[in-house]
DNA sequence: GATAGATTGTAGGTACACAAACAATCGGCA
DNA sequence: TGCCGATTGTTTGTGTACCTACAATCTATC
């Protein structure tokens, strides 16, 4: 089948970018990271960047690629967050006396201090991504989220 | 409340980085793009390469930053994607006669081609990716991320 | 027609995202 | 004890993704 004739036929089953679900899945990210720069402190903090600093507060000191794993990001990744955290001087890498490849991160006072006062963004961020639907479907929303992901 | 403070209480309402929406959709998208590299023609092309080459196919000649409006891409990103794609000749440009700033797109014949040939597994890829969820509720899921798109 | 404002494409900079390859180190098992 | 496989963290390379700024060009309005 040719280019030419796909474009007439292509509402009768074609494949329409717009429905298939990684494009749809793609835009909602897209939209829930701009909403983020706009609502969790002034663009000061990317959205990878929070979710390390906020795990590392709730679980406490955690290797490099640990952190990752919980944060689904790979290796390569978490390096250049931390990285880049670290320069900022909200987290610190002390080297791991057990083992010593590893390198221990934890939060410092002004990292802590940072998560504490964005906490409560964190849920007007979350709010506002789920703005469209009702308040049935976002559980709803989140449910099947979970199992596609 | 204090850092540690809160590692006790996280569970009663606390902010929960996994049950937040930007993270699930960023988890479901990393997959989607798992998956679209392994069926679509051995990773040949990215999502974005196919996103731009299918609308080209379906909408006809395109200027660059149309086609970045329709496949959701700011002219920054879409000039990479463009060109990359016209370095491996499966996209043609020619200066448009009218405007002088644009210059036109269309598909190569080998672009075409590509398009043909890997249209089918365009849907075996979205279908691996809803693959998770039940018939009824892939409907469902996908009438939900359009509205938070 | 001149000119202010919008649009097109490009460029530089920062930040994910992942594959592949690597050196250092650890752990289990013969 | 000695060695093999796995893990940790880094680097390089490619590809999004968006911001800002910019020159060239178009359009609307006066």
């Amino acid at each position: 089948m040719s280019a030419r004739a796909k474009r007439s036929d292509e509402t009768a089953g074609g494949y329409v970018l717009e429905d298939q679900v990684g494009h749809l899945l793609r835009r909602a990210h897209q939209r829930a990271t701009a909403v983020f720069q706009g609502e969790i402190g002034n663009g000061q903090l990317t959205p990878m960047q929070w979710a390390a600093l906020v795990k590392l507060d709730d679980e406490g000191p955690l290797s490099q690629n640990h952190l990752g794993r919980l944060t689904a990001m790979d290796p390569a990744t978490i390096q250049g967050v931390i990285r880049r955290l670290a320069k900022r001087g909200l987290i610190e890498r002390r080297p791991d006396t057990v083992d010593r490849r590893r390198s221990v991160l934890t939060l410092s006072p002004s990292g802590a201090a940072l998560v504490d006062a964005l906490r409560a963004n964190g849920h007007r961020v979350s709010e506002a991504i789920l703005a469209p639907l009702g308040e049935n479907e976002r559980e709803h929303a989140l449910a099947l989220l979970k199992r596609l992901g």
